[in-house]
DNA sequence: TGCTGTGAAACCCTTCACAGCC
DNA sequence: GGCTGTGAAGGGTTTCACAGCA
């Protein structure tokens, strides 16, 4: 449906959140240029994959100097879009919902808690975060009257395509999946996974393999759901 | 315990904690043999690419059938690991770990909290998930004394290259990081990070090219990369 | 017939090596 | 000299198409 023309590889996508990370620290610190080099070592990849990268962001380096840390924090932000506040419904909160609801880590990155939500009557009312627990059968008032795009499932695994199909109808098209299935929807919606069991099996495979003496270090494979 | 064991790719080896919730559902569900569409499609990928993942396991399907669901559950539990339980420490009873710390997923896939530490002395002593919050300081003896395999690192973007400094003096090898950074850890440590700034900027992204991009049109930097 | 298992092609990403500019 | 920008090479992953078997 959408037209989508894809500019930026998928890769370099993937990785201009954490550009942006280290740009800004460094940007915080003072520094005014940077080499693809230290960029490279902070990211923990190869200067030519960095180089790649900005370069497919637009002329933001000078030969034999570096690059103009200040451009590529703006430049960044523009592509990414994180320029624009994003109100977010975080739907559910048991545990790690509630943890979401208190991250300070949203706010600092431009997403505003405008609700948090649970199917639990008892859990109505209550405060997290600074955040009072509204009743997820008003999502779609919520989502409308507060201008909400984003949500964070953060509910149990049995409860997640519910869950999805409920925001999405609510109006939502962006979502942000804490649990391991993956979720069907229509097509104009994006789903982001992030899969804590997955994480923790891999770990556990990977600790397997430790015992065999290796040269060198395996990488961790990423896991880029799609 | 295993017969020939060849190296899995590591694209493989990221999809199979999936496999694994997908396949022990159906199990438990009564169903015994599925097939490699109908994987595909809850798994969200393409049939071809389910075929060669269990083929990288060992015959499992029958042809003209489908795959056995026992089989493969048992026979991907034991390429995993899942089968030894492993205790974990937990670094860092903020928000986020607390959450972790009442994850109720972590003791359903073999994992066992055995400790969960702060380097906050205020925090020492208070309860989170029925676990005593203890002190950082005490990493080396905890790990140690508890046979903690596994770190999660729940800490401040800050403080993460010191935590994990932390536990990689104490002998922890496998490090599941929530947070922003890389770490530089030494070889022979694997670390796996779950980036939930870069999970949601890269959202925003994604969903910025769903709508209308406000001033700035793509200015169609050349993509013809390589 | 239906579905698995698998060569082969297509695709994507990373890395190297070096040309080009300051 | 130093560092960016980029063709080319290399390696891995996905997808297709079909052979092989119950």
């Amino acid at each position: 449906m959408s037209p989508r023309e894809r500019v930026l590889p998928a890769a370099t996508v993937a990785r201009l959140p954490r550009y942006l990370e280290i740009l800004t620290a460094l940007a915080e610190d003072g520094h005014a240029i940077i080499a693809s080099d230290e960029l490279a070592r902070r990211l923990g990849a190869n200067a030519a994959s960095v180089r790649k990268d900005l370069a497919a962001l637009g002329p933001h380096g000078t030969r034999g100097v570096g690059y103009d840390v200040p451009a590529l924090v703006a430049r960044i932000s523009d592509v990414l879009g994180v320029a624009d506040e994003r109100a977010v419904v975080i739907v559910g909160a048991g545990n790690l919902g509630s943890a979401l609801a208190s991250y300070d880590g949203f706010p600092r990155r431009g997403f505003v808690i405008a609700a948090v939500v649970d199917a639990d009557p008892a859990k109505v009312g209550r405060e997290v975060g600074g955040h009072r627990i509204e009743d997820a059968r008003g999502l779609a008032t919520l989502v409308a009257a507060r201008g909400i795009s984003v949500a964070v499932l953060a509910v149990p695994a049995s409860r997640a395509d519910e869950a999805a199909r409920a925001v999405v109808d609510a109006g939502v098209r962006l979502l942000l999946n804490f649990g391991p299935a993956h979720l069907d929807v229509p097509a104009g919606v994006v789903v982001r996974s992030v899969d804590l069991s997955s994480e923790l099996r891999l770990l556990s495979f990977l600790g397997g393999r430790l015992d065999v003496p290796s040269d060198d270090a395996p990488d961790a494979p990423d896991a880029a759901a799609g």
